[in-house]
RNA sequence: GGACGCGUAGCUCAGCGGGAGAGCACUACGUUGACAUCGUAGGGGUCGCUGGUUCGAUCCCAGCCGCGUCCA
């Protein structure tokens, strides 16, 4: 006997390790099985489980168990990122932590060396998590982005690309970051508003006969200033072009130029130009051939570029000084409060500066164009769609990928550099001495560069990469393309648009069919969580309290095309509950005998209810076939939840009650074949959503009745086919019948406080003689459940008798001793004004010769028998409320 | 400033050309032998505003108002 409620806690890492044990993660061998695979989008190594993580995952985690109950060869392939600057922040904070030397006086070696020893104790912990929620990953495969393998992509590729001139070495500004003494990607920029200022400064015209005001944000960079521009057009300056300014502070003569982005009509119009530290200024900078001069080093301190007075101040120092220097010289016009964006490292929190310095690139336009190709065909597929347009708008003004940096933990670039600069790219340092020598004639000593990879350059090759490729395997030839690839929006730039490319590039062949992007989880208010609002909810607490299942449901159910998706523990706790009605139900069978019968045949049934619930099974799991295919898994959870709940325990379980305790031994015989039937059914459609407590519960029945044709865990069952055909009209229609009688007269006994304990028999007034038949057949049932004497069909109501119309037919029950009539003749009221508001619309419609001319005919007849109806319930209202008013 | 998206029941959200839906919350009643992590019933919405298209608009189009996200 089952207990009284499931108990996730001893029952998940029970299941969770039976069926890693038993290989049932890894894909079919069979190779007529159609391929399905799904890479993890890999977290990082250093991460801990959060909420998107457990959106992400299962989601994946719902498809891959659905399509390997559907027969494919599903794998899902799981794995860790090395996450560069992250990793290597954890493990320098806790080597500071134990008061250990810095990273730096240890040096590069020693430190990768404790970066790995850490990753060796700490890398699993996400992965662990993971099984907690029941992710059914082929751990088997699991990959990591810096392992040997995914090493020899990621130096394949970047030699690949060096020498088709898609990667270069250039001068360029980035963004650096002075906290991890590193440049980063446009992408790793946050850009931030913050209160600060606008300073002019007057700069006097050489000759002393007057001077011309800039304004700017960053005092500290006019050191490095090298030109004054000023629109063309704009006539106020335009005697001054080509004149020069002495630089103040600096003493350095720089000219005046034209040039079109100053904006006339902000500020003064004229504008400073640092081509060393502002982006747009570099541009103009390159257009005027300006010398670029380097104020900072590597920490934003001031170099040696500057007077001396600023060597070595901090930057912000620098800028106070000069805005001091700026008042005491008498230069200074004005001062101006104000709100404005600045760049910060997305990891670091500085301010990060746009710096002069070497580093590789990827000509991303290149690898853009068949990326962007490929989503216009079609040949992946954005759900929901809406998101091809972010994708669409990046990639097409899409920019240089900077792709060094200056970190030690990650793939350090395959480039080797001669003693007079040349650089040999290679993927291996053997190879790259063997073209040296060739090139020098002679043995040489090589350097190899400095810098990592961004760690998105590994990703980007993780849907190829993790099924061996370079190497030939059989899996990159099975699973390559994947299938599905679920992500969240936020690295729609970062990762799936370079997975288009290189994959693209490489394999020649898009790299997913199909990308799921999921919402983001905020809380249950709408707001995003985050460690400072203290609003971030812990999945592994979520789990420890409801269990796997129902945080799974709750993720599943919450997803639909939204961008958002606000989660609360009140929901969670509903899901849970879920999970232990249908826990009961199952018991519920158990305890009245249901069991699998030796060749039962749903399609055989005889009795309508039983009729009826196998068609409503067949429905749901069409619904939920059709469902998940097209990942609306909020239409799935759906589907399940109002079959189960709404169909299978409140109405066939309440229904079968009756047969059960009945006395007709056939009648039991199938209703006990038929629930078992529809539970094992209702199990295999639910498990992908909630695996632990379906796989529990299959284990738990094993044993009732014959055995299953499929012996094993229910995870690896056949996903249920049923044809339409096991749908009945006819058990449709008469259960409605049952069911709306027994829900109206309900409603009429408790509106008109009708005592629980009154037992008054139901009379049918009129019916069609199907629907008596129906209702005299299925009067004990109607008894129990609306707790009525008895079923009686009658010509006429008595004196006082409550009538309600429900399919045409008319009831009544005679209730009158029990009941206040000035409340009955308000329910009538209210009745027969409802129907009235009811068919003075229809009326109208029809009474309009265009609608009826051009609406389809079949809204019109619709329309019609609605009106007709509606007609005949309010007559009959209204004869039982004239009645009433008569006595009164 | 540009792009995208969202305003539907108290809350969170589905629906998206022909009868306004769900969960939770709320109210009343109820231990009928699966389940109180329950059952039964009920109240509650000019579907942001203004126009347009249409026989018909919550749904399509335009404008406006409010909110959010991303990119400058």
């Amino acid at each position: 006997m089952l207990s009284k409620t499931f108990d996730p806690k001893t029952v998940e890492p029970r299941l969770y390790a039976a069926w890693e044990a038993s290989g049932a993660f890894a894909p079919a061998e069979d190779p007529a099985a159609e391929p399905f695979s799904i890479v993890i989008p890999p977290p990082n190594v250093t991460g801990s489980l959060h909420i998107g993580h457990a959106l992400n995952n299962t989601l994946q985690d719902v498809l891959v168990r659905f399509e390997r109950m559907r027969g494919k060869a599903a794998l899902w392939l799981p794995g860790t990122d090395h996450a560069g600057i992250a990793t290597q922040m954890v493990v320098e904070r806790q080597l500071a932590a134990e008061g250990n030397i810095s990273r730096r006086d240890l040096g590069r070696e020693a430190f990768v060396e404790k970066v790995w020893e850490w990753k060796a104790r700490s890398g699993g912990t996400i992965v662990n998590q993971l099984r907690r929620l029941g992710a059914s990953c082929d751990w088997s495969r699991e990959r990591f982005t810096l392992d040997e393998g995914l090493s020899a992509a990621v130096r394949k590729v970047f030699v690949g690309l060096y020498k088709e001139k898609l990667i270069y070495r250039d001068k360029r500004l980035v963004n650096w970051d002075p906290h991890f003494q590193t440049a980063i990607s446009d992408l790793e920029v946050e850009q931030r508003e913050v209160d600060g200022h606008y300073w002019h400064f007057a700069y006097p015209l050489e000759d002393g006969s007057g001077e011309i005001v800039v304004a700017t944000t960053r005092p500290e960079t006019m050191l490095g200033d090298t030109a004054v521009a000023v629109h063309p057009t704009d006539e106020r300056y335009t005697k001054l072009i080509g004149r020069a300014v002495r630089l103040p502070i600096v003493g350095r003569p720089i000219p005046i130029i034209a040039d079109e982005y100053p904006d006339p009509e902000k500020g003064s119009g004229a504008v400073k130009i640092t081509p060393a530290h502002d982006f747009n200024d570099f541009a103009v900078g390159k257009r005027h051939n300006l010398p670029m001069i380097n104020i900072l080093d590597g920490f934003a301190r001031l170099n040696d570029n500057v007077p001396a007075g600023y060597r070595g101040l901090d930057r912000f120092a620098a800028r106070q000084k000069v805005v001091d220097e700026f008042e005491r010289l008498g230069l200074l016009r004005g001062v101006e409060k104000t709100r404005h964006v600045v760049p910060h490292g997305d990891r670091s929190g500085v301010v990060v500066e746009p710096y002069l310095t070497d580093q590789w690139y990827v000509n991303a336009e290149a690898l853009a164009r068949p990326a962007i190709k490929a989503v216009e065909a079609g040949d992946t597929v954005f759900v929901p769609r809406a998101w091809e347009k972010t994708y669409f708008e990046w990639m097409r003004n899409i920019q240089p990928w900077c792709v060094s940096r200056q970190l030690w933990w990650g793939h350090r670039i395959p480039a080797w550099y001669g003693p007079d600069g040349r650089v040999f790219v290679e993927e291996s340092e053997v190879e790259a001495r063997r073209q040296a020598e060739e090139h020098y004639g002679r043995p040489t000593e090589l350097r190899q560069d400095e810098d990592v990879l961004d760690t998105w350059f590994s990703s980007a090759l993780w849907p190829f990469s993790t099924l061996g490729w370079p190497e030939q395997t059989r899996d990159l030839a099975r699973f390559y393309p994947t299938h599905t690839l679920v992500t969240g929006f936020d690295i729609i730039f970062f990762w799936v648009a370079r997975m288009m490319m290189q994959g693209l590039h490489f394999m020649g062949e898009v790299p997913f069919r199909r990308v799921f992007i999921n919402a983001l989880v905020r809380d249950a208010e709408g707001k995003k969580m985050s460690k400072a609002k203290g609003n971030v909810v812990d999945p592994l607490e979520l789990v420890d309290e409801y269990g796997a299942d129902a945080l799974r449901f709750t993720l599943t159910a919450m997803t639909s095309g939204g961008r958002d998706l606000n989660l609360s523990r009140q929901r969670i706790e509903g899901y849970r509950n879920f999970g232990t009605k249908l826990w009961n139900a199952t018991r519920f069978c158990q305890m009245n005998g249901c069991a699998r019968a030796e060749g039962f045949d749903p399609a055989a049934a005889k009795a309508p209810l039983n009729r009826w619930i196998v068609g409503e099974t067949a429905r749901t799991a069409q619904a939920v076939t059709l469902a998940l295919a097209e990942c609306e898994f909020d239409r799935a959870a759906e589907a399940l939840y109002r079959f189960i709940w709404n169909r299978f325990c409140d109405w066939y379980v309440e229904l079968a009650k009756p047969v059960l305790n009945g006395a007709d031994q056939a009648a039991k015989a199938e209703t006990q074949a038929t629930a078992a039937w529809a539970l094992d059914e209702t199990l295999k459609l639910l498990h992908p959503v909630m695996p632990f407590l379906t796989e529990e519960l299959w284990g738990q029945t094993a044993d009732l009745g014959v055995p299953r044709a499929h012996r094993g865990f229910l995870m690896t069952a056949p996903w249920p086919q049923l044809p339409d055909s096991l749908v009945d009209p006819a058990a449709d229609a008469e259960i409605g019948l049952i069911v709306e009688a027994i829900s109206e007269g309900r409603s009429v006994r408790q509106e008109l406080n009708v005592p629980p304990a009154a037992r008054p028999p139901l009379l049918v007034l009129e019916a069609t003689s199907g629907q008596r038949r129906v209702l005299e057949a299925a009067a004990p049932l109607i008894g129990q459940l609306l707790r009525v004497s008895a079923v009686r069909i009658v010509g006429a109501a008595p004196e006082g008798a409550i009538p309600y119309v429900v399919e045409g037919a008319t009831f009544a029950l005679p209730v009158a001793e029990f009941i206040d009539l000035s409340a009955e003749r308000a329910r009538l009221a209210k009745e027969v004004a409802g129907h009235s508001g009811e068919i003075e619309k229809l009326a109208k419609k029809l009474a309009n010769p265009d609608f009826v001319a051009r609406a389809p005919e079949e809204v019109v007849e619709e329309n019609r028998e609605r009106l007709a109806e509606a007609e005949a319930a309010k007559a009959k209202l209204q004869a039982a409320l004239s009645r009433l008013e008569a006595v009164a």
